[in-house]
DNA sequence: GATGAATGAGAATTCATTCAT
DNA sequence: TATGAATGAATTCTCATTCAT
């Protein structure tokens, strides 16, 4: 009797993630305004009408689609880091994982920056759920470095956000240009070391007369 | 004879005007999918069948509006800095210009970030046009740098994109984040001071015993 | 054995009638178009697939709404009425029944009117099954009445209708006009009262002037 | 100038009456509850898109058609009458009129029965503005005759609305008897004397020993 | 050129009905 | 027999585009 319901559980939970995955191949590829309800029932495998056995309208699909594929899970990985390694290996493994993670799902974020933006209740939800949580993470982080006297003394929270803010930036710029741009030949390990060098000891030389220009 | 034909082509390009300002201003508000003729007749205050007098197709408003409203026009303003000053002064000016900036017209961006992807040809004519030589000149400035010995020996182009990079990715989270930001309170002059310094000195205290633990 | 066959018979009769009532609320409620078979099968408590073990579709459901429910039970009483007391004491106590009768099942008419009307063979079903055996019993004892000289020579087919269609017509008012009419305060007895005197004697004074007036 | 915007909105106007004629059939050919746009787009003989330039929804147009078609226009005559000729040949014209106009329209009725009793606001709207002026105007009439003596004293209200009562439920039973009505060969003028004769003087033979029987 | 009513293809959504379990 | 998920035709409604005035 369990199995018989556990069963048509599964069922349905699977069909939800079939739903949820063709929808968001097809709001990647069109966009969420351009696509359409055949579309994602096609993708899916499935009828149009069974598409609303799961959700009641095209906008609930965005929002379990956002939430279960494009603004959480990609950032999972992010709140687990180990902090045990030394500071320039781990920028270096942590840059390099998200100009990875960012290019692969480029796509998938894309289509849905003007939604979020748009949506209020999304935004916050978002922003509180998951953006702060990560955010609140690397500032700990920072502070802690600076408290150590490993790092300058500095607002921990504008330093995490323009530490985060580099990385996503740099691979937005790096998907805007595409093909066209100077770094597309350089691999991505490297692309990190010269990033995670950016952020750790900036652009000016030590030791040079620029120090005194700088004040 | 002239004035007439002269009147008429101001006329001409009054509408014009009108018109992209208006589509910009629903777009922004809507979204291109969910914006329609007449939301833009409307708010141009011009009927539906003027707006096929100027332009052939939704599609095309948008193309214009890209192109002359959004994808050039906050650009230009980079392009005119006067690189006389010293290299944080600079820097300073320079962000906290982005961050005002990207703060004023955020929601004039954010609605065409899928569009513009999704379109080939209208991502590779604005990063030919408008990014590009934008980001060229940033790296030469750097490797002019660079060659003085002002700034450490990097390579300039990355250096140049995880510069503006950051001030995008920093502008962009601010936006996410909202009035949940604990940047929120904090000037944006000192925010950009803030941000000046990380992209100049990095984070790692100089003289530190971290030095030996970066490597 | 047997007991076997009949109890399943007994629950399938009841299933029959488990549906019908709640065919009956759902139509009452938002009329034929606007119910729904999920509607249904909620209010009935069973699972939408049953109600098509027991009916064939949407249609046949309100057939046999109709005719088990609506077209003959509030007819049968009308029939079972006595007819030994004085004209007067039977027509107040049915023109009351009549009067409680139809403001209770007002919801339970209504919905079914134009449906009925529209469906040939439903309306003749009905006529000929329930409507008609009724007036004709109506029409009977009118005549009986004339024979008698206790009513005036008329038409007993016609008078049977107005007596009727009074106090249908009558009822059907005060059901439109609902809580604004000025009949809402006057107890049924009372008006069954008038609604009978009306029908006994009519509106005229007798020995007044007015007899002249009407020749 | 004014020629050209008074063309227009005749223009206008004259589709508006198209699109509510064709609804009007459509609605009492097939209910509200079955009829499509599409239904009514083909019988106006214009575009579906049109019917949405003029009524922003198929419920809208179902409330103009009521409004404009069918809950006023057949009352109009009733509020005309003359009250200078005597009670019998007023009463015998106003019955033949119901009942001729009630046959006429029976099919434009029955539709929206279920339709107005369901919809508060409508139902309400119609009573104030249609049914009520009407009925007191009966009333007034009522009681004015009663005050002169020519009628028994009696509650007006309840007379008028037992009076207009007989003439709608006379109908009402008429239009479902249909072809099998016994009083289907008599002429309406022929009926309409019955019913009048009926109205004004009651069943019971004055003079008789049922008086007796009555009391 | 300007206008805005008309158009109809196309979108989201509903729901009667089927059928495997 | 009971169930309820799956189906897809049908429905309401939208809106880019056309065109007569």
């Amino acid at each position: 009797m369990s199995s018989r319901s556990q069963k048509k559980e599964l069922v349905t939970e699977y069909r939800r993630q079939q739903i949820l995955d063709a929808a968001l191949t097809v709001f990647s590829r069109k966009g969420y305004g351009e696509a359409t309800i055949p579309d994602i029932a096609r993708e899916a495998g499935v009828a149009v009408g069974t598409i609303y056995n799961y959700y009641p309208s095209k906008r609930d699909i965005l929002i379990s689609v956002l939430a279960s594929r494009v603004l959480s899970e990609p950032f999972l990985k992010l709140m687990e880091q180990s902090p045990e390694v030394d500071d320039k290996a781990f920028l270096r493994a942590l840059v390099q994982d998200r100009l990875t993670m960012l290019s692969q799902n480029a796509d998938k974020f894309l289509f849905m920056v003007g939604e979020v933006y748009r949506d209020q209740d999304l935004r916050r939800q978002w922003v509180q759920e998951v953006v702060q949580p990560t955010l609140r993470r690397a500032e700990q982080r920072v502070g802690s470095r600076i408290e150590s006297g490993a790092f300058r003394p500095m607002n921990a929270g504008v330093t995490a956000r323009a530490l985060a803010g580099m990385a996503i930036g740099f691979a937005v710029l790096a998907m805007i240009e595409g093909e066209e741009s100077p770094c597309k030949g350089i691999p991505t390990s490297e692309l990190a070391a010269q990033l995670a060098d950016f952020a750790l000891m900036g652009v000016v030389a030590v030791g040079s007369g620029s120090p005194q220009n700088l004040e």
